[in-house]
DNA sequence: GTATACCCCGGTTCTCCACTGGGGTTTGCA
DNA sequence: TGCAAACCCCAGTGGAGAACCGGGGTATAC
């Protein structure tokens, strides 16, 4: 199970949303990149994505930004990676067939074995996310002193 | 999950090991490329990382070849992905350290998709691989009727 | 009307995967 | 004893994709 620097700034990403979900305001590419360390221009693109599928909308214009299209605690791991990583991948979609028996075999497998990931990644929401984060904060700070 | 062209080679290699497994004789490179039509030189290559961490055995020189070190049914598919992908992925293991608490939270939730894919692996040996081979087989004739 | 933001499209660099090639060394067999 | 069949080792190459950068647009608050 690859994380991709891609999904991983995507997930950053939204996560902030969620974190400023509450205020109502937009968000600046800007300021997300700044407060994850992103490359805003990298950034740009990746929400560029997210707007197209729906998960995320933009305001345009001075004092726009970006918004969650939906509560942090509706929009789950699988479907940030999914947009994110399916997005080029498809038209062609040819990853591979499996012509013999043996490579058909073990390509159910490996399905079986995704279906699993997915089912944890499906399971947990930004605003899951979000909970972690504050709970291992406590924790550093409790450390620290 | 995804599955390497290089990964999927080593298995069906060793699916064809484990196929001729009762035999006790060596298969040779070019036999098992031929039979699923696997670059020889590539292959080569493969099952010299196969023999390095122990789930093969090479006999050198004339009427050599290749055997597994193990039976089949206690070869795992787990074993043999470990074996293959984590083969260069040594020494360095600099593969991307998160340093803030938002990126540490993702990681370990990756972690944990990863061990449940890597569960499902764990479950198949080859001896599972060559027995779906053979149901998947009779079927295929079945149908033709 | 102008500064601030998003929008779109393309190029660049770098790494890695799949594959190839050129030499060895070991061993069975005539 | 020779020789061919097989494994062994190391190095290079071509293409694809990932990560990133830049130039020029367009919408909108003030």
């Amino acid at each position: 199970m690859e994380l991709s620097c891609k999904s991983e700034y995507a997930l950053l990403a939204l996560l902030e949303l969620a974190i400023h979900y509450s205020d109502g305001e937009p968000l600046q590419i800007r300021q997300i990149a700044a407060e994850q360390n992103i490359p805003d221009r990298y950034l740009e693109q990746l929400l560029a994505t997210l707007r197209r599928s729906g998960l995320v909308r933009s305001q345009r214009g001075a004092k726009g930004g970006y918004l969650l299209s939906r509560e942090p605690w509706k929009i789950t791991l699988l479907e940030v990676v999914n947009c994110i990583e399916g997005a080029d991948a498809k038209s062609s979609e040819t990853g591979r067939e499996a012509k013999s028996v043996e490579g058909t075999v073990i390509r159910e497998i490996w399905q079986e074995a995704g279906e699993a990931a997915d089912a944890i990644l499906q399971k947990y929401t930004l605003q899951d996310l979000a909970d972690k984060r504050d709970v291992k904060r406590q924790l550093d700070i409790m450390y620290y002193i």
